[in-house]
DNA sequence: CCCACCGTTGCAACCGTTTGCGCGGCAAAG
DNA sequence: CTTTGCCGCGCAAACGGTTGCAACGGTGGG
């Protein structure tokens, strides 16, 4: 290969494109041998010293590969749809991010749809995106009985979950270990002497949702505590609006508590919002961790304690994965686990001696 | 491959691909006449009823139209390349939504390509999008030297710049009115009682950074203020880094001061990452008013006074002008100001009556 | 009655690349 | 000196739509 960090002065890469028949035209070649020399897989089938010919006319004159023309033969568009439900949430930046390093390094570009969590609107994404025939699907929305789920399956396309996993199903995944993230912030707060421990939990239709609870009761039981269900709610959406509702409802309920793990730290800084309204104390009257750590969270008032998941890996590991599967798709289904970390701030303390 | 015969009748498991043919020979027509058909601006050729036959068939197969060979015959891609510094930076997910939306209601896909401001990056970027055949550009990263910004000029491609203008240039632009914004903030400073006010600028490079520090200046001086130039710095980028750089420096410096007004959010909350290390208090200390007004801003301590534009409306505008550009190329260039309001939080107060 | 014209549709040539096929020619084998 | 094989390369047919152009039947005007 040529050096590729030539300093060339002149390059105008012109807009009506200069076409694979002028280059061949300019190294005294056929168009099909261009073609051939200039892609790396073809390039052993023809003679070494016309690859060199035709690479060094491609060079002069600036050419650029159209992939419109070269999708259109290969039905490959080198691009990959990714489905989020909202680039806003502070949750998906970084993961799209992520995405974003990694595919661009392949030479695939992401196509990216918000969905807000809507099933009309994801179906709608979705045909878009097969409509403009992306290789592959990274999704961070599928609920497990979302239909538009099954219009996943039945795209045909490589696909990779993040942020969920999907139960029996063979598409890949790669998600944060939910389990002992939750695991992490419980044993945090019963260290810290909490034994009335909250939770408030993400859509139990989501595995992210469900696992985090099941995770919390688990983990409750395993260190000989009680998981008061009316400790255990779960709301509809993981929100500053639904964390706002589920704590206030907990406060209504009566039952005693010290502390709280939250779905996520949206949540949490919903509960932070009614402890503004209420004059409750953080960490002073009641503990709160968060799940994510999502950017600014050590910034909040107070800053919170929440747990550490690698988002831009995730991303990272998602497009890795989804790669290979276009490459091989009949390589085995994997489902990735990213391990999370405590982050301990100033939302956690030890529970009052005497209330 | 194995070897596909020469089959034209039999179709085999289809991939995506229902095609133009298929509709037609359903209909009765030639594949012309249903392109026809189908596409609205061509369908006043041909006669009602067939169009009608033919959408029929279309809708009973299934048909959608693939735009990657529309693409190739057309030169129109109908997507749009996105150029932001960082997705990661809370200022622009919103904006991208705004233009995804937009977008999105008129068929077209956003191609979104991080630059980390960096000149190489953004060049490769370019060139990229470009290779794509990109329809237009949106750019939030322009800098005014840059040599990325010749290079798009030169693409002859509609090109929309976002949250930055260029002095001379007939590039669109939609921005935020940053010399309201700033005034806006020294009226509230002052009005406050603060009478020795800093600015902690961004890089004077960019438009954004530029206008800022004017628009201090001249308010400052308008309201018989003394703008001391060693209280109106400016740094290379604006970030939490940056802030607490410039901040230091400010204090560094000697010069006395009631009131920081910054570049942007980002710059403010550097002020108070040396504001907690040095024991200042804000606002009783110092005040700050920030700009922007990003996600979280209310949530920081203290919360922050700032400029609320707004951000999704901004990716909107963008999007329309670059859409009506790419209609009619040749309608006239327009500069868009957003109007900018005051957010009054915690970070300011009436400076101490006596130190 | 002929012709010009109109609305409608078919025909085929593209758009820029990829790729199966086959053909020369040269070297090794017989 | 033939035969065999292989290497390089040219040829042309796709890929799925779009679009200028021509054909065609019908109609109204001259």
């Amino acid at each position: 290969m040529a050096a590729t960090s030539k300093d060339d002065g002149k390059a105008g890469p012109r807009r009506g494109g200069v076409t694979l028949r002028e280059v061949a035209r300019l190294a005294g070649v056929h168009p099909g041998t261009a073609s051939r020399a200039i892609n790396e897989e073809t390039r052993g089938l023809v003679n070494d010293a016309t690859a060199q010919r035709v690479l060094a006319a491609a060079e002069q004159i600036g050419y650029r590969p159209n992939p419109i023309a070269r999708g259109l033969k290969t039905s490959r568009s080198h691009t990959v749809g990714v489905l989020i439900p909202d680039l806003t949430n502070p949750l998906f930046p970084p993961i799209v991010r992520g995405i974003q390093d990694r595919l661009e390094r392949d030479g695939y570009t992401p196509l990216i749809a918000n969905t807000d969590n809507d099933a009309e609107r994801e179906r709608g994404s979705i045909d878009a995106l097969s409509a403009r025939r992306v290789d592959g699907l990274l999704t961070a929305t599928a609920q497990a009985d979302s239909a538009a789920f099954a219009a996943l399956a039945e795209l045909e396309i490589p696909v990779v979950l993040i942020n969920r996993q999907v139960l029996g199903g063979n598409m890949r995944s790669v998600a944060p270990d939910d389990r002992a993230g939750v695991r992490l912030a419980v044993e945090h707060l019963v260290g810290l002497g909490h034994t009335k421990i909250a939770h408030l939990g993400g859509p139990a239709a989501t595995s992210t949702g469900a696992l985090r609870s099941e995770s919390f009761v688990e983990t409750m039981r395993r260190l000989g505590l009680d998981a008061d269900p009316a400790l255990t709610v779960s709301g509809g959406a993981m929100t500053e609006a639904e964390g706002e509702r589920l704590c206030r409802q907990l406060l209504a309920g009566g039952a005693e508590f010290t502390a709280i793990v939250a779905a996520n730290d949206l949540v949490a800084l919903g509960c932070y919002d009614v402890f503004d309204a209420e004059g409750i104390d953080c960490p002073g009257d009641v503990s709160v961790v968060g799940f994510n750590d999502m950017r600014f969270a050590d910034r909040f008032e107070p800053p919170l304690t929440t747990i550490r998941i690698p988002h831009t890996e995730m991303g990272v590991r998602a497009a890795e994965l989804l790669l290979e599967q276009i490459r091989d798709p009949d390589s085995p289904a994997r489902h990735e686990l990213l391990e999370p970390t405590l982050v301990i701030r100033d939302s956690t303390a030890p529970p009052r001696r005497d209330p």
